[in-house]
DNA sequence: ACACGGATACTA
DNA sequence: AGTATCCGTGTC
C-alpha cells in the first residue's frame, strides 16, 4: 500500500521513525528503508532552512510527501521527503536501504559485487536506485515515479552523522540489528 | 588518514 | 571575484 499524503502530514520524527520498515521502489529496484534522519525547519541548525532561503521557499511551495533532491559535496545525491506536521514542517533524508529486488541492476550502477555496500549510505542508495536531480520536487505520492510502501520494523534511535551543528539530538533511526545501516548506532535509544 | 567535487551563501 | 561550508564515499 503507498504511502499517502496523510502519512507525510505529520510530524517530522514520528515520520522518520515509521519510515522503517517501509519500503523504497523506483523501476526495477526495491529496498527496505533500514536507516533516516529527521530534520527540523525551525529549531534545527543541521536544517537546510537554517542557512537557505531557497529551502524555506521550497517548504512553501511544495506540499508534504515531495521529494527533496540535493548535491551534497559536489558529488552525492541525497533523497529527502517533504513532512508537514501540526507542530512544524521538516524532511527525512533516506540513509540505507536493505536491497530486495533489482540487484543486479544496483551492482552495475555502484560498480561493486556483494549486495551489503550497495545501499548503505544515503550516497550510494541514491546511485543504486538510479536517483537523480531530476527526483527533486517529485511528488511521491502519486504513481509514475519514485513509490513509498507500508511497512513496519523495530525501531531504535542514534544521534545523526556527518553534520557539524545540532549534533546532540537522537534524531537517527534505524532497524534494530540491521546489518544494511551505515554506521551502527553508538548511543542505543528506545525501541519501538 | 585524505582527496574529490559543485551548489549555496556569505564577504568585499 | 573569492572564500567557507556542506545530511559522503572510496582509496590511500
Amino acid at each position: 500500500m503507498r504511502l499517502g499524503r496523510d502519512f507525510f502530514e505529520r510530524d517530522v520524527l514520528l515520520c522518520a521513525r515509521e519510515l522503517i520498515g517501509c519500503e523504497m521502489v523506483l523501476g526495477e529496484c526495491r529496498g527496505r528503508i533500514v536507516e533516516t534522519e529527521a530534520y527540523a525547519e525551525l529549531g534545527d541548525e543541521a536544517c537546510h532552512t537554517f542557512m537557505r532561503e531557497s529551502t524555506r521557499q521550497f517548504i512553501a511551495n511544495h506540499s508534504a510527501g515531495t521529494a527533496y533532491v540535493y548535491q551534497n559535496y559536489g558529488i552525492h545525491w541525497l533523497f529527502n521527503v517533504l513532512t508537514k506536521g501540526p507542530s512544524g514542517n521538516g524532511f527525512v533524508l533516506v540513509r540505507a536501504l536493505a536491497p530486495l529486488e533489482g540487484i543486479v541492476t544496483m551492482r552495475r550502477r555502484r560498480g561493486v559485487d556483494g549486495e551489503k555496500n550497495l545501499c548503505s549510505g544515503p550516497g550510494k542508495l541514491t546511485v543504486a536506485m538510479g536517483f537523480g536531480r531530476e527526483f527533486h520536487g517529485k511528488d511521491i505520492c502519486q504513481p509514475g515515479g519514485v513509490e513509498l510502501v507500508f511497512g513496519k520494523g523495530e525501531v531504535e534511535s542514534d544521534v545523526r552523522i556527518g553534520i557539524s551543528r545540532a549534533k546532540e539530538k537522537p534524531w537517527r533511526f534505524l532497524e534494530r540489528a540491521s546489518p544494511w545501516v551505515s554506521v551502527k548506532p553508538k548511543k542505543t535509544g528506545a525501541t519501538s
